[in-house]
DNA sequence: TCAACTTTTCTACGATCCGTAGAACAATGA
DNA sequence: TCATTGTTCTACGGATCGTAGAAAAGTTGA
């Protein structure tokens, strides 16, 4: 019940980024420049949007519960309802939560964490 | 890439539960009658579904890489790939690995964690 | 070997979600 | 008030998922 998908993704991650309060028509700029004029990979971005896509997807991130929107400037502004950090937690909780045995699932996470996160998360949950 | 229907959900939860290889039909008997007769709150279960639809399901999350079947004996029988844990704490790294700052996400998911489980976490990185 | 039955595969349809955007409507500035 | 700019409505095509019939393939008792 929050899957993003790929033009949702992309415009969160510019709000996440940016960021402050973005109207349409930056974040339409932006999707169109952005990841372009690496001439490299896929370039996945670069498209020149139509305004109304982007408040399409604005909209349908607000239903979600992503974003908000001021509504009192004309154009409107929108913003991440929470940041990126916030957002992925949450989502891992969400995983996490869905199974009967969290410990278990801890463990196998814990299992195959790279070793200096091991270490950020020892500090973290500092032992005393 | 990896999200799960209701149905195939609930296939998977049987199939981690049960679990040993199970037909298309056991399965199906099994989402008869699972979370049926509580009578209490909403009842997703208890339909009689065709074999057919089972077969489907199990074909696409055969596809999805989370159920194999042994195509020797003659009702085919499937199991889970991996354990319910495995999966849900892949899914967990799926979800930390596609952010920028994994350190700051940890810092925000450890931040909300229950005290019972930052004990587990402090056991599984054995200090020191 | 053949008919009857079981199991699997193919094909399909409706619902929902997402990318995409035109048409229509609303606000703003001159 | 009119032209411009911004917002909402409506819609369509593609993908995924629940659902299952039709057809094909395998199994088995006689």
């Amino acid at each position: 019940m929050a899957s993003l998908g790929e033009l949702e993704r992309a415009v969160m991650d510019l709000l996440w980024a940016g960021h402050e309060a973005a109207t349409a028509n930056t974040l339409r700029d932006m999707l169109a420049t952005s990841t372009e004029a690496k001439g490299d990979a896929a370039g996945h971005e670069g498209k020149e949007l139509a305004v109304t896509t982007v408040l399409t997807v604005l909209s349908r991130l607000e239903k979600k519960g992503l974003v908000e929107r001021e509504r009192g400037t004309r154009p409107h502004r929108y913003q991440a309802v929470s940041s990126r950090e916030e957002h992925t937690a949450e989502l891992m909780h969400e995983v996490l939560g869905s199974a009967p045995d969290r410990a278990a699932v801890l463990a196998q996470f814990i299992g195959s964490v790279t070793e200096s996160e091991a270490e950020t998360l020892r500090k973290l949950l500092g032992h005393v």
